[in-house]
DNA sequence: CTATTTGTTTATCC
DNA sequence: AGGATAAACAAATA
């Protein structure tokens, strides 16, 4: 489900927890959401200390518990995070991490379990788990710094380069779609062949991912019926901006939809 | 029953 | 070696 903007939705589900002191960790211990590490692991971490912080990079969310601890938590595809009060009545069938708290919970579910949950050690700064490289809303993010991205990949279609989280950490199969189409683009187009718009590229990313964060991140709001994203998964959909009938294919392994008119059959 | 899924990692093939 | 592509992961939904 979730790209940068729906990712910092959940993000900030927690935030109102903030301050509150994390009484007991429960959940799915064998759930493949801990990979590597352990529910325990997770619970030795967090138990006792009060939620502090949170940061988002990319689709990566980072909750600071106490002074110093960290966890990472990835949602993969249908991951979600909620805030439930005591009286709450939830199915938890598919919440592998439970962090109760005196008012209620902070859940992490996720059915498919393609997320995951990591631990880190204490005083381990989230940023030193990777180095983790410019976001489409950091100064790094430069034409420069992506001119020399796509000349490494300079073959591979843009659509692929654009799901690339080294590359364009956030950007997700929706957001990758509503890019190309305001580029005029199709998305099987060698990103070698458009070295000369890249001050184009990172214009749109930039403003796709700052009006996704706009509207949905505060309350999943609706984005307007001018962007791609509310025509591409209907059938029989149609472009909002030249009317004509929009295509869905595979490209890069995954459904894309475009306007073959503004972007070409391919 | 089949096909589909807003993600990532691993295997395989050039 | 390195990059591109396919498969795998798992469960709900249509």
């Amino acid at each position: 489900m979730p790209e940068l903007a729906e990712v910092e939705y959940y993000r900030r589900c927690w935030q109102p927890a903030r301050g509150r002191r994390i009484v007991a960790v429960e959940g799915n211990p064998g759930a493949r959401v801990f990979r590597d590490t352990s529910l325990a692991a997770v619970r030795g971490l967090v138990e006792g200390h009060a939620l502090r912080a949170s940061r988002r990079h990319g689709k990566q969310l980072y909750f600071r518990f106490g002074a110093d601890r960290w966890i990472r938590i990835r949602l993969g595809m249908t991951g979600a995070l909620d805030r439930l009060g005591g009286a709450d009545v939830a199915d938890f069938r598919h919440a592998h991490l439970r962090l109760r708290h005196a008012g209620g919970w902070l859940v992490f579910r996720d059915p498919r379990m393609f997320g995951s949950v990591q631990p880190s050690g204490r005083g381990v700064d989230p940023h030193a788990w990777a180095s983790l490289p410019p976001t489409p809303e950091d100064e790094g993010f430069t034409v420069r710094h992506l001119e020399r991205q796509l000349e490494r990949r300079a073959g591979s279609p843009l659509k692929a380069v654009l799901l690339d989280q080294a590359i364009f950490p956030g950007i997700g199969n929706w957001m990758a779609d509503e890019i190309l189409w305001r580029m005029h683009v199709h998305p099987a187009t060698p990103c070698g062949e458009v070295l000369d718009r890249v001050g184009d590229l990172r214009r749109r990313t930039r403003f796709v991912a700052r009006g996704a964060l706009r509207v949905i991140a505060p309350d999943w709001g609706d984005l307007p019926e001018t962007w791609l994203m509310n025509h591409r998964w209907r059938d029989g959909g149609v472009c909002p901006r030249c009317r004509g009938a929009l295509t869905r294919g595979p490209v890069a392994g995954r459904t894309t939809c475009w306007c073959p008119l503004c972007q070409g059959e391919g």
